[in-house]
RNA sequence: UGGGGCGUAGCCAAGUGGCAAGGCACGGGGUUUUGGUCCCCGCAUCCGAAGGUUCGAGUCCUUCCGCCCCAGCCA
């Protein structure tokens, strides 16, 4: 904590707070907020919104506040209410009482419009979608004024008042503000401040038929809030203008907006409308699904709230969009799990290991460390039998050089067991695999120690056959496969980046006994594997659902890997 | 040919005229009953490019190049 402050010293935002606080703008309040929309759930983009919003209204004895911004009644839903609301909790912040919508501001909102009408700065115009776009100008020649823009005040008051009293169809008038259109930036083209829009709302059912659009409802509930300091993404930069040109025309309290770029993540995507074909298409398993970088994807994968927001402060603020490394999400995991996980051995791809010269009917009670990294975890027991399972991959027939586990009349150990020694193993003829080791332990060697001194290069993780719980294991990997999915050429769906093996399943998975009593959201190391965690939803006592949040950093992956290239 | 914003290592990112922090990744070594953790070492003569100002420029000026956003009655 203390290092990433040390290592990321301040940024823009931050500088400018202080120096509003040293100037006593606002009498040296700071107010934040975070405003979503409820229509889809919150993914890692939001998360660096939030904790920059409520963090730093936290780091300034400030406060904060959760106001949705819903006023687009035919895209919003209250189910995503809850659910974004479950997810900051989850993150760690509390707003209180300030819950807010900016619904709530309707009638308000309403009031501000009149007022523009009678100022004469808004207007009914009753140009067609089409119409108006095509008087809208394009990037590099004005726009034409509307031919209703010199309505009298009365007129449009009239109008507006028949609006809202449901006397016209969808689509057929709207209110717009007069600006300029021909304005370098076409959000001052005399935009479109109310829409008629006779649906229920997800609050207000059905009282309104004329909804505020989100550049008219923004800015002012954030001055309706008393917002200090209105953080935002880049985008909207050049919003900025509108939103000043409306509080200025309102007179009403200015909030400074600033904005900051966007954050995404390789291997992945992180945008609402690409995570909805996601779900909708049936790729992944809906929202939460743990391949995801929702936040609800993330704490069903394993995520601590910590994790995330160690990430966030490492990747830093800026004023440009930028793509970071999914590596050092997977670090920031690492490093908190690996200070707070519990060790256990779960073999994930069993293969029988009999010691003949071990006692039949003998079990054993072995002392194992729950966490090296926390002496306060403590110990636990763990039954050693005649017949064991290992890991799959930790035994080779003809093993190269640099392979350090087991082969024939190679010696190892296992962890917290005996020394064992291999002898013979049993191979499939039919399919070449190998599906049984015979092996004979040193009694010596209790525990895992050698008391003759003698080496052995590598530990292997090991469950005993008897006492073993049955689990399914899930293990996650890169949603797509290339590192910015997004980029296609035209014509190309970015969809079929998309990795075909980004889900197995093991089915055939081995714990060590005493994990079969843990609850859903429950983290553990399995040794020498990764961390992983009970899924909250398909985990029962009687069928164990294992979800992998990482793997540990694995050298011998590393090592084959540049074998390969090496040929 | 409009307006706004941004370019420091593979990815993030400090730096605010005095001689390129840090993290991740990567490579090498040590410790180790996890090929984990931890610990050491290495990793930009150079800051999108070119000119200029200055004793001195990533920081100031000029020009150029590249990338992102804006033509919803979405947010």
């Amino acid at each position: 904590m203390k290092e990433t402050e040390n290592t990321t010293p301040s940024h823009f935002i931050r500088n400018v707070i202080v120096s509003d606080i040293e100037n006593n703008k606002n009498d040296g309040r700071v107010h934040t907020r975070f405003p979503p929309e409820p229509n889809g759930y919150l993914h890692i983009g939001h998360a660096k919104a939030i904790c920059l919003s409520y963090g730093l209204a936290e780091e300034f004895k400030g406060l904060y506040n959760l106001r949705f911004d819903d006023t687009n009644p035919t895209k919003e839903e209250s189910i995503y209410v809850d659910k974004i609301i479950e997810d900051i909790k989850w993150l760690g912040f509390n707003w209180q009482e300030r819950l807010f919508f900016a619904s709530d501001y309707f009638d308000q909102l309403y009031e501000y419009a009149v007022k523009l009408i009678k100022k004469g700065k808004a207007f009914i115009c009753d140009l067609s979608p089409d119409e108006m776009r095509e008087t809208r100008g394009t990037l590099t020649s004005p726009g034409t004024n509307s031919p209703y823009r010199n309505r009298t005040i009365e007129e449009n008051l009239d109008l507006f008042e028949k609006m809202k009293a449901g006397e016209y169809p969808d689509g057929t008038r709207v209110l717009r503000a007069k600006i300029d259109m021909s304005s370098g930036n076409m959000n001052m083209r005399d935009p479109v401040m109310y829409r008629i829009l006779h649906a229920d709302h997800h609050r207000t059912g059905d009282k309104w038929c004329i909804y505020p659009t989100y550049d008219f409802t923004h800015g002012q509930s954030d001055s309706i809030e008393g917002i200090t300091h209105s953080l935002c993404s880049i985008e909207f930069e050049d919003h900025r203008p509108l939103y000043d040109w409306y509080i200025n025309e309102l007179e009403i309290f200015h909030p400074q907006q600033i904005e900051f770029g966007r954050m995404s993540i390789n291997y992945t995507v992180v945008s609402k409308r690409k995570l909805i074909q996601l779900v909708e298409s049936g790729i992944v398993n809906g929202w939460d699904d743990p391949r995801m970088p929702t936040l609800s994807g993330m704490r069903r994968r394993g995520y601590t709230p910590m994790s995330i927001r160690n990430f966030l402060d490492l990747t830093g603020v800026a004023k440009h969009n930028s793509t970071v490394d999914f590596a050092l999400l997977e670090h920031s995991v690492r490093e908190d799990l690996n200070k707070i996980a519990p060790r256990r051995m779960a073999v994930l791809n069993p293969l029988k290991v009999i010691i003949d010269n071990y006692p039949d009917d003998l079990v054993e009670e072995m002392d194992a460390i729950n966490n090296p990294e926390d002496e306060s975890a403590g110990t636990r027991k763990v039954p050693f039998s005649k017949e064991l399972f290992i890991e799959h991959s930790d035994f080779m027939e003809d093993p190269p050089k640099k392979f350090f586990r087991l082969g024939p009349g190679r010696e190892v150990r296992l962890r917290y067991g005996y020394f064992i020694t291999c002898n013979e193993f049993v191979k499939d003829e039919k399919s070449g695999e190998i599906t049984e080791l015979h092996c004979t332990y040193d009694p010596a060697s209790r525990g895992g120690n050698s008391p003759d001194g003698r080496k052995v290069k590598a530990t292997l993780h090991w469950v005993s056959a008897s006492h073993a719980v049955k689990a399914e294991v899930r293990l996650f990997s890169h949603l797509f496969m290339s590192e910015n999915p997004e980029a296609v050429e035209d014509g190309v769906d970015w969809k079929t980046n998309i990795n075909p093996e980004s889900l197995e399943v093991l089915s055939e998975a081995m714990l060590e006994p005493c994990l079969k009593d843990e609850k859903p959201g429950y983290k553990c190391q399995f040794e020498r594997q990764g961390y992983f965690c009970l899924d909250e939803f398909d985990s029962s006592p009687d069928h164990l659902v294992f979800n992998r949040t990482t793997t540990l950093r694995d050298t011998w992956a590393r090592i084959q890997k540049q074998a390969k290239k090496g040929k």
